[in-house]
DNA sequence: CAGCGTTGTAACAATTTCTATTACTATCAT
DNA sequence: ATGATAGTAATAGAAATTGTTACAACGCTG
């Protein structure tokens, strides 16, 4: 066994992942703007473009609604976006489908208010991560669907 | 019930959030740190520190001494740093307990390669993707343990 | 060298989150 | 009214997180 297998051998590091929600709305955004011209957009229609059951598609679809980006009425069939592509930022989808709690990093949630690094860890660090989450989140607002929509055209 | 209660009363979004072995591992070596000429730091030490199961402890020590932060040699006691904390980004803690894939966003696996969407979905956002890690990661790598740990110190 | 304390790790288990699926109801357009 | 689709309840399984007990491996010390 390799050194770096006998590291992870039973303590297996998964790692964090921002779920496929996101990329899963992302893609959901795009084709509704690259076939609402030629087809009736359902949530089969998009079900079968992303590769999941429609089921998925529709609860995507709820925080979308809920944010704004796209409009649904019951019934009757189409979905179709409340903004053009350039006026969403991977930002918009991001916080719509993945940032309910708001916070990127996670605590320990006991540490030893009786010792000085327990008792004051959290307020140190705290302003530091949220910086760092501002900054993420900053890049995030850089890019717009539309840029992401033309590089598929181009492919 | 509320508009937005109505909006996730089934599907609720769960947030995905870097795991709290992150900010543990930064609770440790901040400790061992602070307490390297006071006490022999254990790891039940630390667990009294961190409010968690030793077990725990050593689980993370794992990753933190392949990544050649700290100093463990099975029987004797006492755990040492590496390095030195204004030596240690936040990123080398990230890196080492957390990012052992690489990726921060999951993508959806099998998007229609029938699909225009769905076949350049993946490499149009792909790049753009990594942008974000990259500038999430240089932001994890401008804040050294030092300045946490000195944050601790003064209040 | 024997005993002690500590680390390493196996084996579970509970909880949370993610993804998927079936089935039914509600609603709108025709 | 009928048909198509969205909304959502109920359930399931997989993945990941966190916690716990137990014991083996190891090094220090008397």
């Amino acid at each position: 066994m390799s050194e770096l297998e006998a590291c992870y051998s039973y303590y297996e590091v998964f790692c964090v992942q921002i779920s496929s929600r996101f990329t899963i709305a992302v893609h959901i955004l795009t084709c509704i703007d690259y076939f609402a011209e030629e087809y009736t957009i359902t949530s089969d229609f998009l079900a079968s473009s992303v590769g999941v059951n429609p089921v998925i598609i529709r609860q995507i679809i709820i925080p979308l609604k809920a944010a704004g980006l796209v409009e649904v009425i019951r019934g009757r069939t189409g979905i179709t976006l409340s903004r053009r592509l350039e006026d969403i930022t991977l930002y918009d989808v991001y916080e719509a489908v993945e940032s309910v709690k708001g916070k990127l990093f996670r605590f320990h949630e006991n540490p030893n208010p009786q010792c000085p690094v327990g008792k004051n860890i959290h307020s140190a660090l705290d302003g530091r991560l949220e910086e760092v989450q501002a900054v993420f989140e900053a890049k995030l607002k850089t890019i717009t669907l539309r840029e992401i929509s033309s590089r598929i055209m181009n492919e």
